[in-house]
DNA sequence: CTAGGGTTAG
């Protein structure tokens, strides 16, 4: 026994770190391993990986011999820690105590190596190892750790290999493979997966349960996803996270919201991964109430410190308006992630005080944090809505040369919005053809964005027939060409167009408005007549028009036009019936109202910054791009007047 | 050996 742990005792000692002097003599160097390894389990059960490596040093000096049951727990510690140095001086020390015979060591030797992205070392350790080719275990590992690393197809080449060879599939095996459909595109095999688990009758296995289910969310299939909630009869929370964080990654905000009640209801207490899927939604609905009621149960819980949830309410805070709120908690962060300065950035970016976020995003890498491509794309945004075109065409310079990201599509995109909204359309055009990759659909529709603006028909032309062919279905930009046609008043522009629509069978995604009271979202689409109080909205908003029209002395907002469309009832804008709803029922205070899939359009903002001066009223409206403020009797947006 | 989480333009 001596022998065997002499020779890497002291190999261990030049790569761990520093070791204390050795407290005990050469008499105890036999002492059994027993109580070492009971600490070791501790530590990794509790999440305490460094101090289980420090245990293992100690465990070391001591003389104690490690064992079979010691090298699973410290394997797991380099492997959670990404440590592939300690992790390959761990897999010596296994080979001379001759440990590579059991199972739970093989497994966990090949685990650490994917964990640490050494995915060809942990096939050599698979593959140099015969009992591993009869275990199903081993497969396991090895699979997973191909998926953790991306490579589903190895995954699902070793899946064939072992069935061929004869070695039995389980849950974890088939876990290993779904967790790995990531996108719409590995659909079919995550399909294949379900139907097999149902076969072999791992349907009773609740991971292998939760697993499926956030495979069909990844791979956008949000039905097939609750069909399969819904037939999970023993649902824990995870099986709730997944949905709920399911719908509020799709954009289904209402639905997240729905069934985070539901969960509370039917006993079920949510944990911090259940709250951050809960503030994203209520970020994308721009729920602020209910927003405010979340993050008071998560400081009465208890869970105020957890980053994913600090960042979670900044992006909150931010999106619902409160812009100071959002600053504070980010202010007094003590920890800050990549992802927090992100989140106030873009907070700031769109507010329009890109001022503000470039401030922020000096200081940022002046703190000494390293930007990554998402940031790039908040702050590129945050200029363009600032008409920052300078700064920002500064940053896209130094995003390859000073920090090494690579410039992705979205940065074009980006840079063409910021260089169209300066007016240098031909410049951003240029950009585009000077791109080294492919232009997809944001790009051109960017350019045809700025053609809008600045009324350019014939660039405009040019931007809708390259983004007609690679979205054709994507109704917006049939929209924005053909209203720049009405401008300019060219019918028969107007005309191909619909023509083109009616070809392609394409209806009008319907803009919509909403609005949260008490808890829940009132939602109207133009000319909706379907709320419970349609008729004293309808009211109230003839009332509203009539004061419009004594108040507006010079004749801008068009009121035959809305006159025509209160009295028909049809096509009246969805933010008019969202905001006489706001009026008949929310206190004194401010609104925030949203509009989806539209942007503002002149009469709309007239229209509200009316009725704010005459009720004196603050208003806050989120439109798809950007925040909107109406600010009673002062107006401080002058975008379009 | 296995299941759920924050930020990303138009």
């Amino acid at each position: 026994m001596i022998r065997l742990l002499r020779p890497f005792q002291n190999k261990s000692r030049l790569v761990l770190h520093r070791c204390e002097a050795p407290k005990t003599t050469a008499t105890q160097a036999t002492t059994i391993p027993v109580p070492w390894n009971t600490r070791l389990r501790e530590l990794s059960k509790q999440g305490h990986y460094q101090q289980s490596l420090t245990v293992y040093r100690k465990m070391l000096r001591s003389g104690a011999a490690p064992n079979a049951f010691t090298f699973p727990f410290t394997l797991k510690s380099c492997a959670a820690l990404s440590i592939p140095i300690i992790g390959t001086q761990l897999h010596s020390h296994v080979t001379k105590t001759g440990c590579l015979c059991e199972p739970f060591v093989l497994t966990a030797l090949i685990s650490m190596y994917a964990k640490c992205l050494l995915s060809e070392d942990a096939y050599k350790v698979f593959d140099e190892n015969p009992l591993c080719k009869k275990l199903t275990v081993c497969y396991n590992a090895l699979i997973a750790g191909y998926v953790q690393n991306s490579n589903l197809l190895n995954g699902v080449s070793l899946f064939r290999e072992m069935r061929r060879m004869g070695v039995s599939v389980n849950a974890v095996t088939m876990v290993g493979l779904a967790s790995g459909c990531t996108n719409p595109l590995h659909m079919s095999l995550g399909m294949s997966l379900h139907c097999l688990s149902l076969k072999s009758g791992f349907g009773n296995d609740l991971a292998a349960e939760n697993c499926l289910l956030s495979m069909y969310v990844k791979c956008e299939s949000i039905q097939l996803a609750r069909k399969l909630f819904d037939d999970i009869p023993g649902k824990g929370l995870i099986t709730w996270n997944a949905m709920i964080s399911g719908y509020a990654q799709n954009g289904l905000g209402t639905h997240a919201l729905d069934l985070y009640y539901e969960m509370e209801s039917s006993g079920i207490s949510p944990n911090a991964v259940t709250f951050v899927g809960v503030l994203s939604s209520c970020a994308n609905l721009g729920a602020r109430r209910i927003g405010q009621e979340v993050e008071q149960k998560i400081s009465n819980l208890g869970l105020g410190f957890n980053l994913f949830l600090k960042n979670a309410l900044i992006n909150m805070h931010a999106r619902c308006g409160n812009l100071a709120r959002a600053r504070a908690i980010f202010d007094e962060m003590h920890e800050k992630s990549l992802v927090s300065w992100t989140a106030i950035i873009g907070g700031y970016g769109m507010h329009g005080l890109g001022d503000i976020a470039v401030e922020l995003f000096d200081e940022m890498i002046r703190t000494g944090i390293l930007p990554d491509g998402p940031v790039f794309v908040t702050v590129l945004s945050a200029c363009s809505h600032a008409g920052l075109t300078n700064k920002g065409l500064g940053y896209f310079a130094a995003m390859q040369r000073d920090y090494g990201v690579k410039p992705s599509i979205e940065h074009y995109s980006c840079v063409v919005d910021l260089l169209g909204r300066a007016g240098r359309l031909e410049d951003a055009r240029k950009l585009i053809d000077s791109m080294p990759v492919e232009p997809d659909g944001a790009v051109w529709g960017a350019l045809l964005g700025a053609c809008k603006i600045h009324k350019n028909v014939d660039l405009a032309e040019l931007a809708f027939h390259e983004v007609v062919k690679l979205e054709p279905t994507n109704i917006g930009y049939y929209v924005l060409l053909s209203n720049m046609y009405t401008e300019a008043e060219n019918l028969s522009g107007v005309l191909r167009i619909r023509l083109m629509m009616r070809e392609r069978k394409l209806k009008k995604d319907p803009g919509c408005s909403y609005i949260e009271f008490k808890g829940k979202i009132h939602l109207f689409v133009a000319g909706d007549r379907s709320h419970s109080q349609s008729d004293e909205i309808h009211s109230m908003l003839s009332k509203l028009q009539d004061l419009i029209k004594e108040l507006d002395v010079t004749k801008k907002y068009n009121d035959e036009k809305s006159d025509r469309e209160l009295s028909t009832g049809v096509g009246v804008h969805s933010e008019r019936l969202a905001i006489a709803f706001a009026l008949l029922n929310t206190e004194i205070g401010v609104d925030i109202l949203v509009i989806k899939n539209l942007r503002m359009c002149g009469d709309c903002h007239l229209f509200i910054k009316m009725v704010s001066k005459i009720v004196d009223r603050q208003f806050v409206v989120r439109d798809a791009t950007r925040f909107h403020h109406f600010r009673g009797g002062a107006c401080s947006c002058n975008d379009y007047w």
